[in-house]
DNA sequence: CATGCTCATGTAACCAGTTACAAGCGTCAA
DNA sequence: TTGACGCTTGTAACTGGTTACATGAGCATG
């Protein structure tokens, strides 16, 4: 019988009777220990400790208004890019005293609509997103209730959220550029589906955007065997490029691969160049050259922003965060 | 001036006023909407959808005790092998109605248990915990308050807490053993750092165990840079081994690739053996041999087996997922 | 026409905290 | 001795929901 009863999580008013003192006191000493006398704190954090009192969250939250932790949306977390990304987030998160509650979408936006109302409805105080093309509904309910909400994985001044990111444009015009100064004037571009991804679609309008390349796009499912399959369709052509640039690293390292198994050389037969600068680019045989783009840095600082805003109400600047080039084995000189 | 009091969310007792019905009723149309009459439940609807009014999830938590949300530690986020069993149990979770709050932990007992602590703390309801050398505290914290808390990656039906998970040991013995069975009778492991790691501790322990094999092992950071170091030593070896086994397929793609720079064929030169089965190991070239550990079914189980836990009580038994041998192309069959 | 029943709704207590305000007490100066 | 002040503590209202219980209307039955 005493042991169910218990069992039951004690509670203020179980410290205070417990401790001779009221219910305030008992607040006081775990708030603002120093306006209670020390001997009566004292005696409070004991009883505290011998009841193993938690403060319940929820009831604070009620009080404060805060839950301290804040949402994100990405739409996988098998692909490393975002895993990389969140760890970098909840490490600065945590440090700011917040917790993140993680939720894929898998680049639907209708579910990442649902998912980020759910969020908002647990208690969610500040949210933020990653890259798709967000759905109007979701403007909509974050307009309606001016909900803290940061855009990653793109940098756009004049959208209706704040960004923090890189410019896709810029990222693949640079490594198409890239490719186009080691002379190539064919490059296949391999990137993941366009639907409903305002990324990828960037991309492209990045490669298309430089002038005296002829390119062609080949678009697949983000994945080795996605990518396997956009190589069958290069070799499958009459006219080959001479390079293959894909938007992703993880397509990247799927046609790698598959060329190793073809036993054709990169960067003899092909040039290959990446996009992302996974942690494994730089170990691939031979290392891939790839368009490095920042998002561990961009966890930490949407961390910070998202931080301040809910702190300080200081509503963040958007952000660029600049892609850079990396030059590594896997991209061929041409001589004219 | 109106603006400013716009601003602020609607609560309860607004919708009620501007619905011109009690607070019950409200909340009724909210919960058991079958109870109100049609007429009032609609115009209620309409208030709600007007005043755009979502309830507080603090102020139901501090009155049903469920915050709906579960906290999940895992030492990184930076191993696709996580991320993948993230992945599983959010889908998981979100079925059930349930969030999930990720904290990483870096492999460091002190630093899991302030987490977990911390997570309590913000009403966590459960706990899943996974793949470290857990500190005593955080055990006493748990058994204390009998707190729904899940062990993953390993499996140990004579542990304090329900496991669900595979057998590393096993896992590592069917590794060595395939080898051995293959006709390699030296071989080097190489594994991550062994401190505050049981699993990896128990995969040596199952390497171990494998009679007529000669064992070296090798301990290195868990990373393609420390794959490359292990081969560095392999190399430096007057007699080498036949067979490379990694402990975990990062260290097996790191000896791969470095391999590969340096001209040496898998499985020519040297035979090699993953242990994980990550997406990539079957793409790699030549496609690698490894042991399947089935994280995504892992986390499909965990995120079942806590719903039922937090809904039902009933507290999980110990579920043992069952690692199995991969056979793809890295090993090469040693004729005596 | 009175009684009994069902159905819909309202009142108020309750959950576990925070906090404005009041009050008790001791100390010191006038 | 009295009043002012500061320090410590307690009372009770408040946060935003849920829900036990009470109330009252509408209808069928005796």
């Amino acid at each position: 019988m005493r042991d169910v009863s218990d069992k039951k999580r004690a509670n203020l008013r179980d410290v205070a009777k417990a401790a001779g003192v009221s219910v305030a006191t008992v607040s006081r000493v775990l708030n603002t220990p120093d306006t209670v006398a020390p001997k009566t704190r004292e005696n409070v954090q004991r009883v505290i400790a011998d009841l193993k009192f938690m403060p319940s969250a929820a009831a604070r939250a009620i009080n404060s208004g805060r839950t301290r932790f804040v949402g994100a949306l990405v739409p996988t977390l098998d692909n490393a890019i975002f895993a990389s990304f969140l760890s970098a987030l909840e490490s600065t998160l945590a440090a700011q005293g917040l917790s993140l509650v993680v939720s894929t979408t898998g680049e639907d936006p209708q579910l990442e609509v649902d998912k980020a109302r759910s969020l908002i409805n647990i208690g969610a105080e500040g949210l933020i997103l990653s890259g798709v093309a967000h759905a109007p509904e979701l403007f909509d309910l974050i307009e309606s209730t001016s909900f803290p909400t940061l855009a990653t994985s793109f940098f756009d001044p004049e959208g209706p959220l704040p960004t923090i990111g890189y410019d896709n444009i810029d990222a693949a015009e640079m490594g198409i550029q890239y490719l186009k100064d080691q002379g190539h004037r064919k490059v296949a571009v391999v990137h993941g589906p366009v639907a409903s991804n305002d990324r990828t679609r960037a991309r492209i309008e990045g490669a298309r955007s430089v002038t005296g390349v002829s390119i062609e796009f080949h678009e697949v499912p983000l994945s080795f065997e996605g990518a396997a399959r956009a190589l069958d369709q290069i070799l499958s052509q009459t006219e080959r490029p001479t390079a293959i640039a894909c938007m992703s690293d993880v397509l990247a390292i799927g046609v790698l691969q598959k060329l190793q198994r073809l036993g054709m050389a990169v960067p003899g037969t092909f040039s290959l160049l990446g996009m992302d600068d996974l942690p494994i680019a730089a170990h691939t045989f031979p290392p891939l050259s790839t368009v490095h783009l920042p998002v561990k840095r961009m966890g930490t600082a949407a961390g910070m922003a998202i931080a301040q805003w809910l702190e300080n109400g200081t509503v963040p600047k958007a952000h660029r965060l600049e892609p850079r080039m990396v030059v590594r084995e896997s991209v061929a000189r041409l001589s004219d």
